[in-house]
DNA sequence: TCAATCGCGGATATCAGATGTCCGTGTTCA
DNA sequence: TGAACACGGACATCTGATATCCGCGATTGA
């Protein structure tokens, strides 16, 4: 079970648009993070498909968030990316074999099913409790008040 | 993020093999699910070497929980077959580009790392909390009190 | 007006891991 | 001794993640 890297990737962008002032451009973006232009082009067009993100094009282009930081979940940003299929799929093995569950018992959700996704709830919940907001404030905590009026200084660069 | 098949096939495994008086064999538990005996044997394989069941070779060899059904989790199964690692793998981003984050900063995780590893604490709590008994008393409560009576009989064809 | 900068979507290439099969070996028991 | 079983390794296949490139249209400043 793995999440993708664009991921990790989106929830940074996310961060650092909370705290630019102007339009951010993908190239901008991946120079700031060290990482593949195009490729994190493609993931800041899912952020904008899945409307977290609206962009502007043409010269002065690039991302800006669409809601206030402390109004995007970092649930909101996985599933922009990763989208929403549950981990677990269930196959309905209990339908195969010599002894098929009945059709009306297969109306509910098997019971293993109803466990993995009781979990993959307590997942989501816990993601949803975080937003871009809180992250921003933990880098501020973890690496100085100054931090982010160094990055929009580079980022006006 | 998606999570192997193998769980599914190998969970329902664990609920059948708490219900059998004697070792069942890789080619019973396959038939029984309607699924790839040469696969499943893999899985088992794997349950084996986590010490959730217990192999015997030879003639009337096969699987045996090594624990009382209570005393499984589902978070023990999900882990012997998918693996010990995170869904979200940190590649510290935070150090690269124009700003890196300080070697001292970097001694903690990052933000985003921290809030992604809570996440999937509460997903193995809740999976934890579930035990292979209780999604047997599932299964008896959805199919029936008599379905692992024909389990049984079934296995002993 | 023109060229540079940008977002967007499609096509494509590459690669790792999941899925699935097969075979040889060793073990147990009738 | 032979049948039924577990085990591990090698192998084949297929899917999805990762990554790049191109052409298009939009926007803006010179």
């Amino acid at each position: 079970m793995k999440m993708s890297t664009g991921v990790e990737w989106a929830v940074h962008c996310c961060v650092v648009l909370s705290q630019a002032e102007d339009p951010v451009p993908a190239q901008r973006l991946a120079e700031f993070h060290g990482i593949s232009r195009t490729y994190l082009a493609k993931h800041l067009q899912q952020l904008s498909r899945a409307g977290l993100v609206s962009s502007t094009e043409g010269r002065v282009g690039g991302y800006v968030l669409t809601r206030p930081a402390a109004e995007i979940s970092v649930l909101d940003v996985v599933q922009a990316i990763d989208g929403h299929e549950p981990a677990f799929r269930c196959t309905e093995i209990r339908q195969n074999g010599p002894l098929p569950a009945s059709p009306e018992t297969c109306r509910r959700a098997c019971g293993v099913a109803r466990a993995m996704h009781t979990a993959e709830q307590a997942w989501r919940d816990s993601l949803r409790a975080v937003s871009v907001a809180d992250l921003a404030a933990g880098v501020l905590e973890d690496n100085g008040p100054q931090t982010f009026d160094r990055v929009r200084e580079w980022l006006a660069t």
